[in-house]
DNA sequence: CACATCTTGCACCGATCGTTTCAAGATGTG
DNA sequence: CACATCTTGAAACGATCGGTGCAAGATGTG
């Protein structure tokens, strides 16, 4: 027992972090955090506070830890955007292939559930997710890409993001994460205004309408 | 009350499709099921079983509804493979835009959730992913795409898919995931042998294994 | 009407939820 | 040592969880 702290706070929080990344919010119970962090109730809510406070410096602790990597990775000098989306989709894949963390990514598992968080823990997670686009779109236009391409690029590379940590939830192998991350960055930049359509048959381009419910 | 049922069944069962949809399985306790159907628990119970039996009759009913039209929107014939894909992400962005239905996929939310789930859940969430991967498949390769590149562009394809879910549960705007299913659709084939790595430069490759921890 | 069958609302079950309280013990200061 | 401060484990709080029991009422059959 004690009168100064018996453990490690910030590896406390580290844990902490990781059972709200494999449980997501609502199946974090407090039991589940006492488990994986080793402390007793008091400790837990006495360094951290309630719940919904731990849960959002998981958050901060998080992006403190990755963050970094991220912002390496588009540090460049690039020689292209694509090589940017790489390099930023490699650290995902560095990430996700980490045996002592979580499968996907407690960013996009905390998304899926923002009807669960409270105000701030909404408010943070789409914080979050906004300064990663940010991020990517400035890398991009440092690498050369014009205004609508970095845009463009960085919405689509933070979508690809998201969708390997589905798939890695899903239990999809790191070679079809892989293969899905090389093809992100071989889409090539728009030539003409696109749209889904004008890539569909012409037969195809009537059922949009249909499909819609009246 | 009653000696006849007092509701219609089939509707019941669209509305908690919907509950599970919007709140995710645990989030969606019967409090909020019963408000949501309108029925009482021991309608609920008596109708659709416990909880986990209602939440597998909810995905069924969700398969029920969008496979056909996934099912006609591949069924072709196409031009060619990145119609097949623009076909298939013109559904899933008709029913991201359809008012009258909670944000994102019911899969999506549910795999991003697969630890919450029993096995019987779990199982029916990976086969029905698996089960859209393969109809993608098939779909491509009646479009004129090899083996290789309907494998690939069919995991392209769902990943986008579950990517267009999560930005939507994010709360981003339906031109953004318009912009990201074009850019879907756009993804060339592979010309060479491509990975990730051959699209950074040179400095970066390096970085790949140092961003892997010891 | 008599009776079996079915549905429904309501109360209630034990378990677990997040959170608080509190006494016991360890520590730092005088 | 005396005393205030802090930490910790354990117990307990009210609320909610998923699930059940049951009596009242509606129905179909004779």
């Amino acid at each position: 027992m004690a009168g100064r702290k018996q453990f490690d706070v910030d590896e406390a929080l580290r844990r902490a972090m990781h059972v709200f990344w494999r449980w997501g919010y609502s199946e974090a119970s407090i039991d589940r955090l006492t488990e994986g962090t080793g402390l007793g109730r008091s400790s837990l809510y006495g360094t951290f506070g309630d719940k919904s406070a731990l849960f959002r410096k998981s958050l901060q602790r998080y992006a403190q830890t990755y963050h970094p990597l991220y912002d390496q990775a588009l540090s460049g000098p690039h020689q292209s955007p694509s090589a940017v989306v790489a390099a930023y989709l490699q650290v995902t894949l560095n990430r996700i292939a980490d045996p002592t963390v979580p499968d996907g990514c407690l960013l996009t598992v905390s998304a899926t559930q923002l009807p669960a968080l409270d105000a701030e823990g909404q408010a943070m997670v789409r914080a979050m997710i906004d300064g990663l686009r940010a991020m990517l779109e400035q890398a991009l236009m440092a690498a050369g890409a014009g205004e609508q391409e970095a845009a463009e690029l960085a919405l689509c590379t933070l979508a690809t993001n998201k969708s390997l940590a589905v798939l890695s939830r899903a239990g999809f192998s790191s070679d079809d994460l892989a293969t899905v991350a090389a093809a992100a960055a071989r889409i090539p930049r728009e030539t003409t205004s696109t749209t889904l359509s004008s890539a569909m048959d012409t037969q195809d381009r009537g059922k949009v309408v249909e499909n819609h419910r009246g």
